[in-house]
DNA sequence: CATTTGACGCCAA
DNA sequence: TTTGGCGCCAAAT
């Protein structure tokens, strides 16, 4: 299944270890742009382990939300010397 | 099938 | 600088 979700996961599984990337950013790479609410959305029904979604943030270097508390996804990030 | 929602982004005031 | 409003996409209701 090649959809849109599917590019989504490819990309935020794809991030490496210390990488973080905005939500924009990865609308971009899946070839829309302006599907970063898309994103968005598709992460957080999507809450999976094996996707570090807690590397994607805002663009304004805001964590953003989080399906299990932002305070874990600002600690991992912190714990994995990811910088925005 | 139509409408609402959502972990957003950018611009104008 | 902060707030408000608009735009965009996919999935859920």
């Amino acid at each position: 299944m090649k959809t849109f979700s599917d590019k989504v996961y490819a990309v935020v599984k794809n991030i490496k270890r210390g990488k973080t990337l905005t939500y924009k950013q990865v609308a971009n790479l899946v070839g829309s742009p302006k599907a970063y609410r898309a994103v968005g959305n598709i992460l957080n029904k999507n809450y999976n382990q094996n996707i570090p979604c807690h590397r994607v943030t805002r663009s304004d270097g805001a964590p953003g939300g989080y399906n299990r508390g932002r305070k874990l996804k600002v600690q991992r990030l912190k714990e994995e010397g990811a910088r925005l």
